[in-house]
DNA sequence: ATGAAAGCGCTAACAG
DNA sequence: CTGTTAGCGCTTTCAT
């Protein structure tokens, strides 16, 4: 009963699995129907709907209603049809949250901080990737808020028309989160990248550098980047220290692309002597080539990153860097939707606008 | 209309935050019920149930019928409610997933995986956390099993009594990924944590290691975890080499835990002569401590790690571990549960264990 | 504190 | 190819 296998033709999956099969054709067969509120009722001789209080813990039950149904239910294992449930009742309990990417580690950080506040509550989470493509983001809308959602949260306030219009209507919260500078179609809660961009550029000319530059990835597709770049650039001009080197990288922000972005960077543009990244993995790969190619760190070349993820902690040198309250930020838009859930439905609410803090962590880098 | 404001009692949140407020009374008024069946079959002039077959591309539709109702669609803005059609058809297009941790950066990938494969479908992922908890585990398997997915997708063999007893009666695919060292409730697609275990302690102790030791992280909860170091113990033993020392730290695995418990490690055993992670990023940080404290590697020191996780490229030294193939195993799971989607009823479909591959890589560290 | 009736918005199963 | 008739399993509303 074992033999070899292979799966998955569609997709670059060649590689050979081994398969062990056993039969269970017997509970395939078996279809008992699951169990309903009906037979529940009938089992222990009450109605449906008491049945359905009891379910759902509704307030002013009798204890020994309560007791003849729970016994039914064990008998027979019924557990609810919460479909059935979400269409008689119009609410879902259903928390859409709709995200650019998981590899990159702010984000898993983001729906942690919001599993971490919805794990004590009924609300579950649905999730979709949307790879920092508006099209895709808005197939993601509108497929998700088919599902009637409680709320949706999604990332920025950059959506396709359709998303706009789509979200604009959803009686339920909608919250953007990441950023904070733009418009929220509901509530939005985030840091501003402008402001970051500009600290950066400050600090970097305080520090008296002259050859600054600036190396993104992903192929920018973020607006927060473009919004974090644009500022620094403007404000170096201000400053009357122009941005000397640009490098958008294709390929999505890693600790790899960092090492070969600033490697490259370097070469084609030598005096270089400051240089600020899209994200933190860049730097850290930056600064482990300079460790490699005894580029002395600040003297020879200064390096900043941006997120404070935690691994920067581990380097051997401190390095500087602007950290983002991802996990609160989760946390915070989680909490504002259920706040909006339990307010009354008659509280007037407004649109809010909710700016967290970014914290400038100066380093030795530069 | 600005102010300021603190939000998020209950959790430990307490930074200030900025708040802009603009009213949006009238909007929050307008409750204009969303459209259904109904409304688009009245104004179209057509059944609901030629809307229905419109709305879903089944075929055999007249153009002219399409066209009436894709008209009235527009006219309305009319979106499905997919909870009714759930109920209705008795099939959710929802598939469940839970992972332990989403902060390990392995799940993330995982996840990946099934997302790349499931965006091209009219699928969706519900997501559920269970941070290396069978208890909630359970909670999250009742929760999302009674929206009655598609199929569910589970990290690991290793359940509570009662999600064992859900998911063999959950009548459609139960897949469960990272391992395969067990007996899957219907799929299975893992990789061996035994046979990674055995690998690494038959190299290190080829390569003459005579003071092996082990770091694992996260109070060794997962199981995989457990597997891998018995395992290597095991051998160790048989080969004659017993294991020296063995440290499993409570905090969760990362670089920054890696340097402090490799420092720890060798404070109280200085004789340790290599040492084997429970994951890439302590090895890494383990790897950093070295480099700092100006112990050669693999002269003083050998390490190892597992996962093959990326940014180990970017170390100025190949680390030795054991790559495990995430983003497939998540490409599989969800090809698996499309497989078992589009069979035919009636085709019996056997439960299977699939074996994926481990990829040793040999690197410079041992 | 419990129940009866009605229906949420959609689709399955049959007609024609 | 299109329509009619019945529900899906639950909750709402209104009685009692």
């Amino acid at each position: 009963m074992q033999g070899f296998h292979r799966i998955g033709s569609a997709v670059n999956f060649a590689v050979a699995c081994t398969l062990f099969t056993n039969d269970r054709a017997g509970s395939q067969m078996r279809k008992l129907a699951r169990p309903t509120l009906k037979d529940v009722a009938q089992l222990s001789g009450v109605s449906e709907i008491s049945v359905s209080r009891v379910m759902r813990n509704t307030p002013n039950i009798s204890a020994t209603l309560r007791k003849k149904v729970e016994d039914a239910t064990k008998a027979l294992g019924y557990t609810p049809n919460r479909v059935a449930g979400a269409l008689a009742s119009n609410s879902t309990d259903l928390l859409a949250v709709i995200v650019p990417s998981i590899s990159n580690s702010v984000f898993p950080e983001v729906l942690d901080g919001i599993d971490s506040v919805l794990s004590r509550t009924r609300y579950r989470t649905v999730l979709g990737i949307s790879h920092y493509d508006e099209q895709r983001e808005e197939e993601i809308v509108e497929d998700l808020l088919s599902w009637n959602p409680s709320g949706i949260i999604l990332t920025g306030f950059e959506h396709s028309l359709r998303s706009s219009q789509l979200l604009s209507d959803f009686p339920n919260p909608v919250i953007e989160i990441m950023d904070a500078d733009g418009s929220p179609i509901d509530i939005s809660i985030g840091v501003s990248h402008q402001q970051a961009g500009s600290m950066m550029a400050d600090h970097l000319v305080e520090r008296g550098y002259h050859h600054i530059g600036y190396i993104g990835a992903g192929g920018e597709r973020a607006s927060r980047s473009v919004k974090r770049r644009e500022s620094f650039t403007n404000r170096l001009q201000e400053l009357g220290v122009p941005l000397t080197r640009m490098l958008i990288e294709a390929g999505d922000s890693s600790v790899v692309l960092g090492k070969e972005s600033c490697s490259r960077m370097l070469q084609s543009q030598p005096e270089t002597d400051a240089i600020f990244f899209d994200n933190d993995d860049l730097v850290v790969g930056a600064y482990l080539h300079c460790l490699q190619a005894g580029i002395s760190i600040p003297e020879n070349l200064a390096l900043a990153g941006f997120n404070g993820l935690p691994f920067i902690d581990a380097m051997p040198m401190k390095i500087t860097t602007i950290r983002t309250p991802r996990l609160n930020m989760g946390i915070a838009a989680a909490e504002l939707f259920l706040q909006r859930m339990s307010a009354s439905k008659l509280e007037p609410v407004g649109s809010s606008r909710i700016l967290m803090p970014l914290e400038f962590l100066a380093g030795e880098t530069c």
